[in-house]
RNA sequence: GGGCGAUUAGCUCAAUUGGCAGAGCAUCCGGUUUACACCCGGAAGGUUGUAGGUUCGAGUCUUACAUCGCCCA
């Protein structure tokens, strides 16, 4: 077995072998086996690895493999999303590189252009998914703009649009200038910024003037009403009468209503209902016309009178110098408000009035809703499932047309009718019989097309074998910032199409940060390229940093320090399986020895391993993955290297054939138990160790994952080792107090009685641990051992003869402190069991378990004040 | 304005139904014991954000507050 794990040649290797022989594909499975699908969040595209996707990878992967592991039909379905927006993006950037434009080339070129570059670039991300070992089974890999995906999509609009909830028409939009596209609500982005707030005298009729604020001069253009709330008794006069826009004299109507803030600015309200939300409803409940003032780029439209054609900043600035001018400016102040900014770029986005294709969402929330308070859907951390109630109860309509080119072509068609070229409206696949039809030149949201992906990657709408085999599928695993973009809509559209909802279990990762606790992303430009990290120490580690640095739901920082550990930590398993693999010897019975032919140090062993795996099956079946990482590590680093594999080296060096077999195959089973629990953390390291043990079967990925065995586990040997071992750290301490060369072999001396007779029988625990090579047991009444230093544990109560290396007013000083530490421990228990109210309301287990603690401190406690009264007083 | 999360060792984080607060890194001391210096043995480091409440017992449950972060309006 080479002397370490040479990542950077054994996962390549490793990984192309696994998918060789076919075992990411469900069908590896025995025939008939339950079937475990993840649907993997599909990246976008035009991606590439950040640090998010490491994340899922490991967690999918984790559970997929341990899923696989038990035997199921372990399908992980992987894909990529098209990424409307941000592809269409790239594919302009390039474009502009080349002195040409969208339009320049046209739509057909420019599609062709798009998908080239798909071709091109698309596979990166799916690559390097490879390298972090994602098991998924890419033989059923999709891309939501495939053929069969977007017949999905086709078939999934035609029939909400049957189903009448699916509607077009002219409603105030988000819009994006620059992209030139409308966007959804969840799109918009709203962060509070510093900005000017205007206030001016809105002109009235009869020469008055009513104070209005606003953050948005260039608006006032496209004001049809100034309002003021109806007991608002400064301005309750003017209610009736027209004001005039500034510099454009339009006549508009001053209003009363309820919802203005007298509060806010001067306590009167412009009204600007073709770009603004508020005022738009303002607007609807008083019958108020719409003006719209802008052009799609954002600059100024002909309403806007001479101000046309300007940009709408380089308008605000002059409207307002204008204004200035005429007098009619109060005065500007500073000003904190929430600006809406386009959540792809940054730009500011404007309400604007656009014909769109909206879903009437309502009937497909209330099911999602439903279907989460009857549990058949469980969110994971629960937290998340009141977020998602308050999002699904106060939902709005879902704007699902984008002005992009990139995308599924929403299937409608229209025919002009009486001068208007969209009178007639069809929507199907193909355009109905007849001359004149033109199809529709949006696209859809691209969530549109991933609220459908669980299903439609399985061959949905056709009943196929896969979706009938694998769907529903069970878990979803991803980050909880998109509970709301994605989850909710895949659950509303899972349930809507399918009538099943499309996984039983939500589970929500946190982001991770960078250091200064910002989320990682592109946009910030300080995501480090998880496959630098990959190159330097491999895949397992930063797997398993990843999976062990957080709890569920939690954000979570990635640290350097961790990922070292991890790495380390790999190395130590290897390490350890080296170690027993080069103390193999020809055939070896397998499973573990018959329990009569253990020892203490094999059964306590056994007994720490068997209530590992309990334990780790208990935090996989609540999804502490994190935890129960570090718990494997935990017993691995702190139990069986530094112990029982010392303690094994009695048997291997110095044993007989018999004890030879039975530490071999305790060691076996024991290292076999521990790799596969962390095959699903560290998938390449474990895989290639396990080879250099006895195994059954050609892989560990296909092995079977660890059973607890009850019969193993084994409270009196745990508590007896204990007591051992609390010696061995006494002896080393005392060791290192009296400066006892490390290497110096001594003795030591108890008086005889059951525990240490047994002390005696296992004395090459000593021996191992701490260098002590002969414990010699006296009898009762024998002569108390001169130039000694003392141990007490419990009951039993050692003699270290250390000659002329003890110091007798230095063991006195630390027998007495020994002692004092002894007597608080004391009193602190007594106290305890001397409180009644503990006593009787107490579970019974912890007040025995604090009776046996004081007996063996008392037991402790008089040992020491023998010793003290002999040697010292 | 509403909701959620976080606050634990110098730093990054754990702590499974409430039962003696733990790791890693950093710091200090000591070690080339034939699996591992990618290592081993030790030490030090805490009023668990603040103030109350429930309980025999609170990091954990509860109330209020503070600071930071996120989501929604």
């Amino acid at each position: 077995m080479p002397r370490n794990f040479d990542f950077a040649e054994a996962e390549p290797r490793l990984y192309d072998w696994w998918v060789e022989n076919g075992w990411f594909k469900p069908e590896a499975a025995a025939p008939g086996a339950e079937p475990f699908v993840i649907s993997m969040p599909p990246p976008n595209v035009t991606g590439s690895l950040h640090i998010g996707h490491a994340l899922f990878t490991a967690l999918e992967d984790l559970m997929i493999r341990y899923e696989r592991m038990r035997g199921k039909a372990a399908l992980w379905l992987p894909g990529t999303d098209h990424a409307g927006i941000a592809t269409q993006l790239q594919v302009e950037n390039m474009l502009r590189e080349e002195g040409a434009s969208r339009e320049e080339v046209g739509y057909e070129e420019f599609l062709h252009r798009t998908w080239q570059w798909k071709e091109e670039y698309g596979g990166e991300i799916t690559s390097q998914l490879r390298r972090l070992g994602a098991s998924c089974d890419w033989d059923r890999e999709r891309f939501t703009l495939d053929d069969g995906l977007s017949q999905a999509v086709q078939h999934a609009f035609i029939s909400l649009w049957e189903q009448g909830l699916i509607y077009r028409g002219p409603r105030l939009v988000n819009w994006s200038p620059g992209l030139q596209t409308a966007v959804s609500d969840l799109e918009v982005e709203t962060v509070e910024e510093e900005v000017s707030l205007y206030y001016f005298g809105y002109p009235v009729e009869g020469g008055e003037r009513l104070p209005v604020a606003t953050t948005r001069p260039e608006t006032i253009l496209g004001d049809t009403a100034v309002a003021v709330h109806p007991d608002d008794h400064r301005y309750r006069h003017l209610v009736g009468k027209s004001a005039y826009v500034p510099m454009l004299d339009r006549a508009i109507p001053v209003i009363a209503d309820e919802h203005v803030d007298m509060e806010f600015g001067a306590g009167a309200l412009k009204v600007t209902p073709g770009h603004d939300f508020d005022d738009y409803e303002l607007a609807q409940r008083h019958g108020l016309s719409v003006v719209n003032i802008l052009n799609k780029d954002a600059s100024m439209n002909a309403n806007a009178g001479k101000y046309a054609g300007l940009d709408r900043y380089e308008c605000r600035k002059r409207l307002w110098a204008d204004m200035e001018a005429a007098g009619m400016t109060i005065k500007t102040e500073p000003y904190r408000t929430r600006i809406p900014r386009s959540q792809r770029g940054g730009e500011v986005v404007e309400p604007m009035m656009s014909t769109q294709w909206y879903v009437r969402i309502q009937p497909l929330a209330e099911k999602a809703i439903a279907a989460v308070r009857a549990g058949k859907i469980k969110i994971v951390p629960e937290r998340y499932e009141r977020v998602y109630f308050h999002w699904l109860e106060n939902i709005r309509d879902w704007c699902i047309s984008r002005q992009l080119w990139w995308g599924h072509r929403i299937p409608a068609w229209y025919r002009q009718t009486d001068g208007h070229p969209e009178g007639e409206i069809y929507v199907g696949r193909t355009p109905p019989k007849g001359d004149g039809w033109i199809m529709e030149q949006d696209v859809l949201d691209t969530w549109f097309s991933s609220g459908l992906w669980p299903f439609s990657t399985l061959g949905w709408p056709q009943a196929t074998d896969d979706l009938q085999r694998f769907y529903p599928t069970q878990v979803m695993e991803t980050g909880h910032d998109i509970l709301f973009f994605w989850v909710a809509r895949m659950i509303m559209m899972g349930l809507w199409f399918t009538d099943e909802a499309p996984f039983h279990t939500v589970y929500l990762h946190g982001l991770v940060r960078a250091e200064g606790g910002k989320k990682f992303s592109k946009t910030l430009g300080n995501a480090d390229d998880p496959l630098t990290i990959v190159d330097k120490v491999g895949a397992d580690p930063l797997r398993f940093t990843l999976i062990t640095s957080g709890t569920p739901g939690n954000d979570c920082h990635l640290d350097e320090t961790r990922l070292d550990h991890s790495f380390r930590f790999i190395n130590k398993a290897w390490q350890m399986t080296a170690f027993i693999n080069m103390n193999l010897d020809g055939e070896l019975a397998p499973g573990v020895p018959p329990k009569e032919d253990l020892d203490l140090s094999s059964r306590w062993i056994l007994s720490r391993l068997h209530r590992l795996i309990a334990n780790v099956q208990y935090l996989f079946d609540i999804y502490q993955y994190g935890e129960a990482g570090n718990q494997i590590l935990a017993f691995m680093w702190d139990e069986f290297a530094p112990y029982f594999l010392e303690i094994s080296k009695h048997a291997l060096y110095e044993g007989k054939a018999r004890q030879k077999d039975v530490a071999r195959r305790v060691l076996v089973h024991v290292q076999d138990c521990c790799l596969r629990l962390l095959h699903p953390f560290m998938p390449f390291m474990t895989e290639e160790a396990w080879r250099y043990l006895p195994h059954d079967g050609e892989a560990l990925m296909m092995a079977e994952w660890p059973q607890a065995d009850s019969r193993l586990i084994d409270d009196e040997a745990e508590a007896r080792m204990q007591t051992f071992l609390e010696l061995v750290r006494e002896i080393r301490n005392t060791r290192g107090e009296f400066n006892v060369d490390p290497g110096k072999r001594i003795r030591a001396i108890a008086y005889e009685k059951d525990a240490t007779r047994e002390l005696a029988d296992n004395a090459h625990i000593l021996l191992r641990l701490c260098n002590v090579d002969k414990l010699t047991l006296l009898p009762d009444g024998a002569d108390e051992p001169a130039n000694s230093a003392g141990i007490v544990v419990g009951e039993i109560a050692l003699y270290l003869p250390l000659e002329g290396m003890l110091d007798i007013a230095a063991e006195c000083k630390r027998l007495a402190a020994e002692d004092a530490k002894l007597k608080q421990q004391i009193e602190r228990t007594a106290n305890m069991l001397a409180n009644e109210n503990f006593v009787q309301r107490a579970r019974p287990d912890v007040v025995q378990r604090e009776r046996d603690r004081l007996v063996e401190l008392e037991a402790a406690s008089s040992q020491i004040a023998a010793r003290i009264a002999s040697l010292c007083l």
